[in-house]
DNA sequence: GGAAAAAGTTGCTCTATGTCAACGTTTTGA
DNA sequence: TCAAAACGTTGACATAGAGCAACTTTTTCC
């Protein structure tokens, strides 16, 4: 198994080195160019993915065409469209890679397969829901609670790593307010 | 066990009787007056409550004093702040009861028991889970994504029972906008 | 049942942020 | 390596929605 991989289980889990072993045959490496969609809106999400470099963007495009990116998946996370993979509809988002990425890919049936008879792989699972619900919990007050130039710099405080790895175009869609808003603030801090 | 929390288990597991039965001494009966807090900020959230009627908000105030809803539990669901319970962090959000209402109520200990040594509440755990991600995501992306009669044409195609249930003032602030605003916008739908 | 409090409505004004356009800078890929 | 495309910055202007105040209606609870 993928040292990353193997961390994060070891991590969270107590799962011995044989068990462990069992697991790899389901993950396959793929490598991702710099903006290359593992998957597009409409589509039915069939894979989760664990990234090994690089990073993954889910984000989805309003009617008036303006993305809004919701997470960003760098190394050494699990990251998907959950939603649709739970529930076998359509994606309303989008997952593309902002970087030249590596990723292991476990498709939606072994995943689930696993959930269901691996306790570590349940484990691993219930983690990532939890922390994607501390996460989201945080990210809907912060969108509510504050204006623009605050969840700036609650953004530059909590995850710094953001400023240095993506286009402000990206950052700015993740707050959820225009480029040139994004600029401005910049320039003021 | 009651009967309403016995159809949230069926409907999601195939638990059989025996076991079921078994479960029912976690959960303790307790009513709750209209407005009514059962959590406060900055208290350490110490049970998770499953609506029996009535219904319970959690909602946060930011700096300015203004409030924010971020999920109401009708009767049926497990309402509680997932966040505090599962890092054992002080809340930053408040549990209040909006109408006279009626809560099974099982301690973070049993309940996180439960979760690791009962399948059945294992899958409900994750089901809640599930759902919370599913909902929070479509409603990061709603929240950034239209603006605020969008957002309240598709609370009231999505959630109407709100509508009759809650006080504007409780709607204005799960949608995210004030009070005001959300009368101007009904004066014109 | 009635006074007091809370909630809802609406006019006026203000402000943060969006929109668009122009222009400089950086990145990309043939 | 160089042209084209994408990205970033900034000014001028437009606008959705906030803030506040006055008033009406509804709810609460002695």
């Amino acid at each position: 198994m993928h040292p990353i991989l193997k961390s994060y289980f070891q991590d969270l889990t107590q799962i011995d080195e044989e068990k462990l072993e069992a697991l790899s045959p389901y993950f396959k490496e793929k490598t991702v160019k710099k903006n290359e969609f593992l998957l597009r809106e409409g589509e039915v999400c069939r894979f989760n993915y664990f990234v090994l470099s690089g990073c993954l963007r889910l984000f989805s495009v309003n009617n008036e065409g303006l993305e809004n990116t919701r997470y960003i998946a760098f190394e050494g996370k699990f990251g998907t469209s959950f939603t649709s993979l739970i529930t076998g509809d359509p994606s309303i988002e989008y997952i593309q890679s902002l970087e030249k990425s590596v990723v292991l890919t476990i498709t939606k049936d072994d995943f689930f397969y696993l959930v269901e008879n691996e306790p570590a792989v349940n484990k691993i699972y219930r983690n990532i829901l939890e922390s994607a619900y501390i996460t989201t919990q945080k990210r809907i007050y912060d969108l509510q609670g504050s204006d623009s130039l605050g969840r700036l710099k609650w953004l530059l405080k909590q995850q710094p790593r953001i400023f240095n790895r993506l286009s402000n175009k990206v950052i700015a869609s993740y707050l959820g307010i225009t480029q040139y808003t994004l600029s401005r603030l910049k320039a003021n801090l």
